[in-house]
DNA sequence: CTGTTAGCGCTTTCAC
DNA sequence: GTGAAAGCGCTAACAG
């Protein structure tokens, strides 16, 4: 083996040209002579030539990677396996069919209070960074992200920063519907189970809600919305809990577990029975898709196609092909006809370790 | 806003010191008074300062990512989606989740033949590197890898570099093991339908079938060990050409499609019936779980079990605990007991786009 | 305990 | 078409 690691310089050297001379063959740029350039293609390619990515990247304008970022800590706000393998495939389609590196930031948390979930922006790592999960309602990462210049896009918005780069589903109105469906079937007194205490879409949730409470002209209780964590053991007793006033006669299940036993554990422990003593308005992430089969409706979130088309966009703001930010908001779907059948239950992602 | 971009020096300016006690701080390095550490601290937090980490990286030893890499494309050599989550949350545990980035190099092959898959490493951008997949015969890149100096590890081993790092199940091992077992059942023409032609992991396969028949004294007859590649249909047709010579008696089934039903399809077509007039051998990557109910041994291949420890070593390498490079070989174990049931279809990562 | 100097490998002026 | 020189932001070596 000749020199473990070339430079330009090394290569200019055995070329008998300048660094300069290298540096435009290496970008593709042109004011080089064929046959130079053939020459120094030869030479990169006979031994093993790589630039230096750090230093292309401190003197260029360039980063690295395409980043895919947790705003929330997953022990916090868990990911769903498949949802994170439908992305996973997606920015392989995307970015990572360009040859793009496209890497994951999973818990700078780790690295002491200092650090926050966008360090591969402000490090100069990332080229444009996905924002993967609900921003917290007192999040002001976001917006230094949007002012540093990297496109990026989140999944999902911000009140306090309403130009942000985002795609997402509008929750406001899946809450208003389902409280709106439930309103007009005559109940007065609606619970709902929802998710994402101090995250945005936990607050759209409750505006929703209210909104529809407030055209109907009906009180707003506050003990008939609670927030749930993603243990299985806090759904159940949420419900139980919501459901042990018998003037309680539905409920709106929004808390994104997309699993109905351990609602069905709740309500068994409350003693009600579903269509009789109670209804219930399930949300769910898949295209008619039912999360429980004797919910007298279902709401259609349709997540995974807002951030197909929010890739997209960050996609082509990356290329320069479009400016940025992105913002794609799609409108959730009511629906009461389904075919019979009960999805499996979710994994989470990390559901696995610890 | 002030600045926008923060360098050490301004911070050091606004410290009333000097660059190096600023490097010094943001290193966690002695040498800095107490009352100085605490200014540049509050400055570093106040301003939001990031260090650059090219430059970091360009100065200094330490690259950025620690790098995942396929080392064949994925449309020669698929990953199964089980073993990516699996990997994924692995990569979590062990890396991510001490605030390291996790870097994919999914597809180095679209940007030219000169470019290849450990390209990251040659880049100078990670520290360490998981290469996911079985190597070519022909492979010359790991060899680079191993002299750069970086911590790497090969799920798959290579004859040409026996040093290499890497954390394998002994597939050779495997298919004597089912070569021998079919031959003490008294089978002399045993066809073997294997994968990975042109791959470390085909040979060794080859390999352990030839020993096996060696050992007994059986002739080889090459017509009786296919490779196939991963459609459905080229498994079912060649299983059916292996089957119509009515003196083959038994399959040795190490395709890693771990998917019974193109099997059975070319067992149909050849008119043959499993247990009656054939018997065979079937290869699986879960303890003791079943492909083929009706197999009449299965080889289970631990390379989960080998990967994972695989992994453990890789991080201790990076790390500095011990020394590289990683060798973990798992030996494949023979059964013929099994709970009856089938497992569900396996699904390739990137079934679902094009 | 702290500062000065040099230089990592590349790209960007600007000159020829 | 090509080259010389400067400098990106950081850290290692060496002073003080």
């Amino acid at each position: 083996m000749s020199t473990s690691h070339w430079t330009i310089y090394d290569i200019a050297r055995e070329a008998g040209v300048s660094a300069k001379t290298v540096s435009r063959v290496l970008n593709g740029k042109g004011g080089v002579g064929s046959d130079t350039r053939a020459r120094i293609l030869g030479i990169m390619e006979r031994v093993g030539f790589h630039p230096h990515i750090g230093a292309r990247t401190l003197r260029g304008k360039q980063n690295a990677c395409v980043g895919v970022i947790l705003p929330a800590p997953m022990n916090v706000v868990p990911i769903s396996q498949n949802f994170f393998v439908w992305l996973f495939v997606e920015l392989y389609r995307i970015f990572g069919r360009n040859g793009e590196y496209i890497s994951f930031d999973m818990n700078p948390y780790a690295l002491g209070p200092h650090a926050n979930y966008a360090r591969g922006v402000f490090e100069h790592l990332y080229k444009a960074c996905v924002v993967s999960g609900p921003l917290a309602l007192d999040d002001h990462v976001i917006a230094r992200v949007h002012d540093s210049g990297v496109p990026y896009m989140a999944l999902g918005r911000l009140d306090s920063l309403p130009e942000c780069s985002c795609a997402t589903v509008d929750y406001e109105e899946g809450a208003y519907l389902s409280t709106r469906f439930l309103i007009e079937r005559g109940h007065k007194r609606i619970a709902m189970l929802k998710a994402f205490e101090g995250y945005q879409p936990g607050l759209e949730r409750q505006r929703g809600y209210l909104r529809a409470l407030n055209e109907a002209g009906l009180p707003f209780d506050e003990n008939l919305v609670r927030s749930v964590t993603f243990g299985a053991h806090n759904i159940a007793s949420m419900v139980h809990r919501l459901l042990a006033d018998p003037c309680v006669t539905a409920l709106i299940e929004c808390s994104a577990t997309e699993d109905a036993s351990n609602l069905r554990e709740g309500m068994r422990r409350a003693g009600r029975t579903i269509g009789k003593d109670v209804e219930v308005v399930a949300w769910t992430y898949s295209e008619n898709a039912p999360v429980l089969n004797d919910a007298c409706a279902h709401v259609w979130l349709p997540i995974i196609e807002a951030a197909s088309e929010g890739l997209e966009g960050l996609a082509a703001w990356t290329q320069g092909t479009r400016k940025g930010p992105v913002h794609v908001v799609y409108r959730p779907l009511l629906f009461t006809q389904w075919s019979d059948c009960e999805l499996p239950k979710p994994k989470r992602l990390f559901d696995l370790i610890d």
